[in-house]
DNA sequence: GTCTATATGTTGATAGAC
DNA sequence: GTCTATCAACATATAGAC
């Protein structure tokens, strides 16, 4: 969709989306250097005329894509639908950043705990502190609206959902290696249904 | 609870439970043999006059823990009680395990996908496959007895139910260090209750 | 922008003394 | 059952030629 609009990525986007590819694969840890540049055709040496280390190249892959992604939350936020609409569209909003960015979304559920350790990386616990609230100000704003069950655990609640649409992207392949699946849409429609109303007949 | 039934942990099991808390804390390959030792209080070298290799303690681990899960599961589809409440059982006796083997269900989760490329972890594949038939089982029972919705995905409610339950481990925190959190029977009816009801007033 | 060559540290694992 | 001592392999990263 968007390589239209793109239509020459830089030699260093080229090579950091061959290192997001790898490190969701593989792990971060378990990717090396020479696994990254042997993917790009060159030598592990090589790869120091773009990047700092290997480090940087995580962590310009994570701040991006949250950049991104948190854009898109603040404008649900922002907007003046019913708690119930903004719910969903939250939901639709993440399937579809796992359908669009899923090696960055791998990567953030795989590291994020390890890697927020570190100094350099305290945005992400910053980022996950602000995912919570957007998700527990949706939850508590259909409470308070009646939309939503008033015996609700927020906490739980919240838990529940961030986990389920997330790990889908251990699973969910995009459209491009999708054989019989299901789209990013499908799948975002089938648990909205499950959350709001339920499995039980 | 079991301590009591087993006051003298072999020095081999000792050495497995600090490399389960490890390998679950920093991951597999994050882990050096030399943390181990130094969690015990021993040198790396002398950590193989107990084991092989690295790699035979986590298939231990696994393995094990995995023996036990999976009988558990298998005395619920024996049994002959309604769908409705299998599923629920089976809801309670995963995060029952979360609770008493937090290690080891960590391990599992954030490893097996790699390990399992592996020869030698073979029958992860195989479990995870035994798992998918346990719950796709109750789901259709579920629905063929009518219990649950009959317009139903199978595999994707299949999916969304063992990533909830499973996912709760990288939040969940057992009895013993809880301040003011939940019990695993408590996040399992909050869990049970939304999965068959929805979270919609 | 890539390669050659290499520094420097860490890794899993081994052999044999105690 | 642990320690001493050590190896070979592999890791990230660097300096300078092309």
């Amino acid at each position: 969709m968007s390589a239209v609009s793109t239509p020459e990525p830089t030699r260093r986007d080229q090579l950091l989306a061959i290192a997001a590819q790898l490190f969701a694969e593989k792990g971060f840890k378990n990717t090396t250097v020479r696994d990254i540049a042997d993917a790009a055709g060159i030598l592990s040496g090589s790869l120091y005329h773009h990047f700092d280390s290997k480090e940087s190249m995580v962590d310009e892959i994570l701040s991006t894509f949250q950049a991104e992604l948190f854009g898109d939350y603040d404008e649900i936020l922002a907007s003046d639908e019913d708690a119930r609409t903004k719910l969903e569209r939250a939901v639709r909003v993440s399937f579809e950043a796992i359908d669009q960015h899923p090696h960055e979304v791998a990567i953030y559920q795989n590291e994020a705990d390890h890697l927020g350790t570190f100094e350099r990386f305290g945005y992400l616990a910053d980022r996950n502190t602000q995912s919570r609230q957007v998700w527990v100000t949706l939850i508590e704003e259909g409470v308070r609206t009646g939309v939503l069950r008033p015996d609700l655990d927020v906490t739980l609640t919240y838990r529940f959902i961030r986990d389920t649409v997330w790990v889908a992207v251990r699973w969910y392949r995009p459209a491009q290696s999708r054989g019989g699946g299901h789209t990013h849409t499908e799948v975002a429609d089938q648990y909205v249904r499950i959350l709001l109303d339920g499995i039980s007949s």
